[in-house]
Formats: structure tokens, sequence, C-alpha cells
DNA sequence: GTGAAAGCGCTAACAT
DNA sequence: ATGTTAGCGCTTTCAC
């Protein structure tokens, strides 16, 4: 009962087989395994499919293989500017690979995510989930029933790809040090990130190795006005840079600091992270990279290796690196 | 031949069926028709069930009853920022109507736009295509297999959700006019994009209308990069205002400007559209407002009602406005 | 190299 | 209210 609107009918193989003179199976192999039959054979049958209109069922062929040929990725903000690269570089390895990229939204809600990707388990061949919010047992419950591969989140044992922001964040805190700041500020983001914690971490490591203080200030959400909100804390940290979660809340921080009079880089440092934005600002932000797009690439290519058999406990890392541009300088004696 | 990695196999309903000393019917009807039998035996199915861990088969039910559980929306790049609140709101309507969805991205190219929509069709109960770059005839061809939703193109005929930012853009040149702006000068977007014909003849309409002088100046690519280089253009038009096709192009000029020490808006004004990046600008972008995530989730909705039987061709209109904040002034005697 | 036939797991008439 | 019986469109042994 193919429920159809719009006028003609989708042919099935059957009436390809038909029109072409030739059985089911022929026309099953011309698509799937051309090889297998005489290149004559597939050249007529591939003429007659195309002139019909022809276009094989994908679920019909799901169901027959138990190869769904579908991958889903959950992020958990699409609209957040760290993940259009990334689910492009998914979409783009999955539709090399021949899958087709089921989408979900989290809205940063651990809760709806567990839903989502319970949803999506039965319908696809494996999911990407990046930056989940998830529990580690609640990622290890999926991916027992369901190939997963992690973005940004290490459980051992998963295959998954780590963006190493925490070279390109020691980078950063070792720039400023050699620009003669003595006291910085890290704004951190979502609660639940690990890649957050990492560059909480490599922020306080690598100050304590050059010997200078480090304060926090926590935003929590990675949004511009959280960026803005910060401001006030920020320079009453008394420090003379900050390193912001991500380019999203450096962004916000620029513009508080320019609605208060303080110039950016002569009276104040500031670095994001993620290289997302950083580009399009002014001044153009000086920044560590993170390639989200490669990740995204990564992570389908890292699943539908697995889905072919090899290894399952890959732990891939991409390199950062600190791209300098123009928010940076020497401090400056805070007027006030 | 249900491959499964990770832990035992999924039950089939013919397990549980036997388990539960019932027919398949049962179990089936347990699920999705609960009201027709009886609430016991529905508790005792369902039971059963879940004690055997049985998931059912969205791919079996898909095949079986012809509908997908899925929609798809294709965009030309997802990382253009207008896109990400759109897809958004997709996923959230589909979603909310039961159905998952599947994401293409046809980097501006119309072939791999073809492709990509002629590939999800029969895996999908309909498409949404958004700015299409496809011609009308391949359109046409595509909705007469799947239902199919479009956002900024105009097909009479088809279903299709407009965001009329001619009024906003109208409302622009107005606004410039009344600020003794004389001759503005119109920075078009992609060729074949609907929305940028669209803009294209409101500015030169209003313009005409009230007496100003239009030039035009061709960055064909929405881009911060793109806009940038055209600056030469712009200012060399002898224009005391610019109007962009989107604010990702407005951002490049706003920065190209900075560049050469054009002061906005003392010296020069610009106004964006789509107000996708505009308030987190520096100075804040004055732009046409566009409502992305209201387009995404209308498309999916209609689209939805439309599966469910009701009317193929409706066309629903999106209001815009002008959104000032502080790219625009009144004009200045140029310094050269 | 190609065909025939048996399913994949589920739903939907049509009985009973 | 529940069971029986055909398929949905495709892949895949197994013959020829």
């Amino acid at each position: 009962m193919t429920q159809q609107r719009g006028s003609g009918a989708t042919p099935t193989i059957s009436q390809v087989a038909a029109a072409a003179g030739v059985s089911k199976s022929t026309v099953s192999r011309a698509f799937s395994r051309p090889e297998m039959i005489t290149a004559e054979t597939v050249a007529h049958v591939m003429d007659v499919a195309t002139r019909l209109g022809y276009v094989p069922n994908h679920t019909a062929r799901a169901l027959s293989t138990g190869r769904a040929g579908t991958v889903a990725i959950v992020v958990p903000d699409i609209a957040n500017p760290f993940f259009p690269p990334l689910i492009r570089g998914a979409q783009a390895a999955a539709d090399q690979a021949g899958f087709s990229l089921l989408l979900g939204d989290s809205d940063e809600d651990p809760t709806r995510e567990d839903v989502l990707v319970g949803k999506f388990g039965p319908q696809t061949d494996g999911i990407v989930l990046a930056s989940s919010r998830m529990t580690e047992e609640q990622i290890r419950a999926h991916a027992e029933r369901r190939p997963l591969v992690l973005i940004n989140r290490d459980v051992p044992g998963l295959p998954r790809v780590l963006i190493d922001t925490a070279t390109g964040i020691a980078a950063a805190v070792e720039h400023l040090a050699g620009l003669g700041h003595r006291h910085l500020v890290y704004v951190s983001g979502p609660t639940s990130s690990w890649s957050n914690a990492e560059r909480r971490r490599a922020v306080r490591a690598a100050g304590r190795r050059l010997g200078l203080k480090v304060s926090a200030v926590a935003a929590r959400r990675s949004t511009y006005d959280a960026g803005v909100q910060r401001v006030d804390d920020i320079l009453g940290s008394g420090a003379s840079a900050v390193i912001a979660f991500d380019d999203l809340l450096a962004q916000g921080i620029l513009a508080g600091l320019a609605a208060r009079g303080v110039g950016v880089p002569d009276q104040f440092s500031v670095i994001g992270c993620d290289d997302v934005l950083a580009a399009t600002m002014s001044p153009p932000l000086t920044t560590v990279s993170a390639h989200g797009g490669h990740a995204g690439r990564k992570a389908v290519d890292l699943l539908v290796s697995f889905l072919d058999g090899n290894e399952g406990d890959e732990r891939r890392v991409l390199d950062t690196s600190l791209v300098l541009r123009s928010t940076t300088a020497p401090p400056a004696v805070r007027r006030n």
C-alpha cells in the first residue's frame, strides 16, 4: 500500500525487469554488483531503468540486507557555529560512503539527547555523537546496541575523535606570557562539556608552569550575550588578558569590552577557541583552530570502517594550533 | 541477515508472538493500535516484549506501510549562517510530528542537489527544498514523484514558504532616503537565488519610486571574503550607502570599509539582510529580519499537513521588517 | 552470466 | 477481539 501523491508511482524492480526482458535478480545485480553480469546487460538494464525513472528503494534494500544505509549525527545545538562545519564534514563523508545522514538536535538537553539516540538506533547503522552531554553510562548503554562514534568525548573503549585543543590553549597561554601578561582569566563554557574541562585544565596547567595567575569566570552557556555579560567579572578579576571557551563567547567579550571603552588589544588581550568566527571579527580574533569539519568527516569514516568490521576502540586525536590575529598585545597599565 | 554488532540480536515480532502465545498481528496491534485489543492482552504482550528487549523494526514497518517516517531537507550550504536556524526549526517540527530528519547539503551545486533529492525521494515521505538552485523543470519533476515543499522559491502550484524580504528591503531604502542618501548600491548574491532576484528587484523599485540612483555590484558568492573584495567597487560607484544581499556579505563589506579607513556609519551607511549575524557585529548591523527558523518549521508543518491529505499548493509568505541598529546615518561628504 | 524462489520484519485486509 | 494470509521491494542462495 505504497501511498503516493503527486502523479506516477515510482517503478519497482519487477517493472524494470519486465520492461527489460530480464529477471529481478539481474536488475538488482545491475545496480549492486554490476561486475557480476555482462557489461551489455548492465547497460541495457540501466537504459531501461533510467527511461522508466527507476530508483532503487532504499527501505526495501535495508530490510533485505539488514543495513539501513543511514547514519545519524546528534549535536547539542545546530545553531552554534561550531557545529555546522562539523555536520557538513559528516554529511560529505556519509554521502561519499553511500550513506544518508540523519540529523538530531538535542538542544543541549541530555534527556532529549538520550531519547533521540534511542529513536535513531533501530533505523540507522550507526550514530555519531558530538559533544555529548549524556553520562558515560548512558553512552555505553547505547553503544551496546548500536555502533557509536564520539566526537569530543573521551570514553575508553569506544571509538572517538578528539579535538586536542589543550595543546593550542597551552600555546595561547605561552603567547600571552611571552607578551608579558602575568594574570589571565579563563571564561568557561558548558559545564558538562568535555572540551570545556579540557580547556580549563590546559589553561590552569600552562599558567602554573609559567608562573601566571589564572582566574576563572563561568559563562555556562556559549553565546554572544553570555560573553558580553561576563565582561564586568572579567575586568573585575584584575587580569590583563582573557581566554574564552570559544569564539562565540570571545565575540561577546570583544563587544562588551568595546562598549566599556576598553581597547583591544592595547588595553586588554583576548583569545578565543575553535576558529569559527574569528576571521570575520573586528579586530580579527586570535584563536585556537579546531577544524570541526575534519572531526565530522573523521567520525563518519571511523563509523563506516567500524561497520566494515574494523577496530572498535580507536582514539583519534586532531591537532590544533594557535592562530595569531589582532587581539593580543603586551599588557598596558589599566586606566580606571 | 540482520548484521548486528554490540550485543544480542534484536528479537522479531514473531518471537514475541510465540513467547506470548499470540499471533504476530496481535503483537503488531499491541504496538500500533492498542485500542483494538483487550487491555489485558496489550499488557501481557508488552510485558513479554520488554522482557525480550523487543523494539519494532522501523525499516520493516516503513516497507510495509509505505510511510518512511522520515522527511528530508536539502540546503545549498549548511555552513552559511542563514541555514542552521532554518534547519533547526525544521528538525524541531519534524521531531514533533514524529518524523526523523534527513539532511542534505548540495554545496550550492544544482547537479548535486538534483542527485541528492532523487536519492532521498524513495526513502522519505517528503522533502523540503531550501533556496533551491535547480530549474523549475527539475523541481517540478521531483514534485511529481514526492511531496515537496519549497523555501524561498516561488513555483506556482507547489507548496512553498517565502520569506518576503522585499518589503523589508523597501523599508531599508526608504530609511536611507529619509536619511538624505541620494545614491545607493546593491551588492547581489548568488545568481540563481530567488531571494537575490527579489531583493535586487525591491531595491530597484523602491529606488525608482523615491528618485534615488541605484548602482549594482555583483558579489556572486555569499561570503565574508566576497564582501571585503567588493569594497573598492562599492566605493567606486560613488554611492553613499550600500544594501547587501545578506549579513555575511555586509560583514565583509564592513571589514573592508574599516580597513580603508571609511567610518561606518559616519562616512558610509550599510544595511544587511537576514539578521543572522547582525546583532553580533560591531558596530551592530542595521538589517532586514528574516526568521529562518520560522520558515524551516513552517515548511515541515506544510509538508506534514500535505501528507495528511490537505492542500498541495499553499503559498505561505513570511513577513520581514527593517531592524535599525548602528550602521546607518545621514550621508557625509566623501573625503578622498 | 542469469533466473527462480525464499525470505527480511512488519502491516493490513479478510476471515473467524 | 484475535488469527490467517498475503504481500511491501529488494537481495541472495541455489540451480541452470
